[in-house]
DNA sequence: CAGAATCCTTTTGGATACTG
DNA sequence: CAGTATCCAAAAGGATTCTG
């Protein structure tokens, strides 16, 4: 069945790499945290989470959906409202990705000032 | 100085949210989990990240470099070693990014079989 | 060995308009 | 409202060659 006798994301052909890949990607990691707790329609996600268009988010949604971290609720109402929220794979993945964005925001300053001396070096 | 109360990833200017698309990033994630407690040469990284060109090796590591997350040693021999290694801001960050990994080496099985499933759902 | 340079392909994403 | 479709621009990445 499975060939890797363990899964290791350094192989550029095994499964976990494969995957990996999908979710280093900043609409997956956004759209993960923008869900945490709460779940939302498609406009209001697209408000949210700023820069993103139509087609991006749907497409990254559906996505999410197939990997089993999303779930799509189709309200029965008159126009049609999609209810998004995470699984609970997907908030049990959602605690990993928080953490990354609460690492950037925390540490952007000294990554700012870093980047401030490395330049000014650069520059002699 | 700074025109941000606070920093917040979901606005699409603000610079924790810069700093954050560049951490979504294969590349950096995997440098990142790379070289945690194991300094490493070029060549060694170019063989143990597979399908790294040495184009975006470099490129990744001199951003990583510029960001304070890795130091760049010299070594003075014939020919030119040169070292890279994680500095502790780096260690740190690398405390998350291999949280990543993990999380998707451990939960790939799991992703695979609900894609079957979605998969096989939408042939129907 | 470490990496720069070049060129070219592929992927990703953005804008916009349109539909059930 | 929740998308889809289209078309296009931009960015990222790959292969390869070359040099100090």
């Amino acid at each position: 069945m499975n060939t890797f006798l363990s899964y290791n994301v350094y192989r550029s052909n095994c499964p976990a790499r494969v995957f990996f890949e999908t979710l280093a990607n900043k609409w997956v990691l956004l759209l993960m945290n923008a869900l945490e707790h709460e779940p939302q329609h498609f406009n209001l996600l697209k408000k949210n989470i700023e820069g993103i268009s139509p087609k991006v988010l749907s497409q990254t949604l559906k996505n999410l959906e197939r990997d089993g971290f999303i779930k799509r609720t189709v309200m029965d109402t008159r126009p049609v409202r999609v209810e998004y929220s995470l699984t609970p794979f997907g908030e049990d993945f959602s605690k990993t990705t928080y953490l990354i964005k609460n690492w950037a925001e925390k540490n952007i300053d000294r990554v700012l000032s870093a980047q401030q001396i490395y330049d000014a070096e650069q520059f002699k």
